[in-house]
DNA sequence: TCCCCTATCCCCCATTTGGGGGTCAAAATC
DNA sequence: GATTTTGACCCCCAAATGGGGGATAGGGGA
């Protein structure tokens, strides 16, 4: 028999800004006889604040939180805790969005249209150290996985670019000249795939590479 | 004393895809005593059905549904039943989805952010036959109170634009000429306040009249 | 060390865009 | 019935955009 399990619960600690949410995942857990909920936390920052004081066996993280990127929160508690298990529990599926999560050290990445039994299958797979991708997840990425990624430089145009300015004013922006800012524009239509700026600007929205 | 509020309490349909979210509803709802939940629906056509089976007193709409928009289901719950009482409860918050819930016949708007409590209150206050729309919610509304809205051309028109076409493809598609679609364009930019169609693409996503 | 990637700048030129006017008919609203 | 709104069409023209080259410098990794 396995005493561990019974007397050492999984202690989950949630992050999220949607209360009713936390509330049906608090009531999940307490409907668990192998996990318990440890804390919940409302920001990035009261995360990571939270994940310092309770050490939580698992933390599930939403990406849209009112103070930060859910991603920089998970950067910030792997750097702190390079051994702590996050599970990214969000709407966003656009595959950079994921990709970026992963890259932060999220071990796992569910949607919120998830079953309540996959959230629980993830929280112990991701316990006991593996990672759970959903199949949808994992195709997300592998559609793009050829394309080479927007640098740093031309996501800061298109950002610019997505607010109506025009080549000229993104250059003074930026203090470089109108033709630069047209050589990266060239070369951002070029790897998403798009035929003006306009349509940059929504498929880079739909896969997550710039926000509104 | 009242004895209905004892025997007689507020029936309650959720219609949300995130079974978690539903969860932390139901578990909200049964720790009230004047409430109960009268049943759960995961999309447009299962809420209608479960409108007609259960007539609950207060229905919780979600505008993000697999099968349709959330207005449309409230359109069709309220064609059928006008005495319905439905509360949307979403993430969203553009002035023009706000806009359009209400005209369906939404009695309340609160978004997923909210307290419960802010949940339970605007429960029980439609029930009573109220509207309830908080501050920030209304401020939104008020926002672009005075602007005139664009038409039902003028969307179709900028929804194409979004996906790339130029003004000759958008003709093309929609049977008109190229001066046509230009005199639209005109008069979107001039509606959003936008200073090209880029930026009227995307005002038009943050506030709603259009969808990625 | 060498190569590749990134960022910067430059040229030419056809096409697209947006701003300014104006007209007209049908539909909806008053 | 009159007015307003909407959709459609037309003109002119300056500015912005995008496609096609090419060049250079620096940083990072193999």
């Amino acid at each position: 028999m396995p005493p561990s399990r019974s007397v050492q619960p999984i202690r989950v600690l949630t992050t999220d800004d949607h209360p009713m949410l936390r509330q049906g995942i608090a009531s999940l857990l307490q409907s668990e006889a192998d996990m318990a909920l440890a804390g919940e936390a409302e920001t990035g920052a009261e995360a990571i604040e939270r994940f310092r004081a309770l050490r939580p066996d698992v933390t599930l993280m939403d990406l849209h939180l009112p103070d930060m990127d859910g991603t920089e929160a998970i950067r910030r508690i792997k750097d702190e805790f390079p051994a702590a298990r996050l599970i990214v529990l969000t709407t966003y599926s656009g595959d950079a969005q994921i990709l970026r999560a992963l890259k932060a050290g999220a071990a796992g990445y569910l949607l919120k249209s998830a079953l309540r039994k996959d959230l629980l299958d993830a929280i112990r797979s991701v316990h006991a150290g593996g990672r759970k991708l959903p199949p949808d997840i994992a195709m997300k990425i592998a559609e793009h996985a050829g394309d080479d990624a927007l640098s740093g430089r031309e996501i800061e145009i298109l950002r610019l670019v997505a607010t109506g300015r025009t080549n000229k004013q993104v250059g003074d922006r930026l203090s470089i000249t109108e033709e630069t800012v047209k050589t990266h524009i060239k070369s951002i239509l070029s790897k998403l795939g798009a035929g003006d700026r306009t349509e940059a600007v929504t498929t880079a929205l739909k896969r997550g590479i710039i926000e509104l």
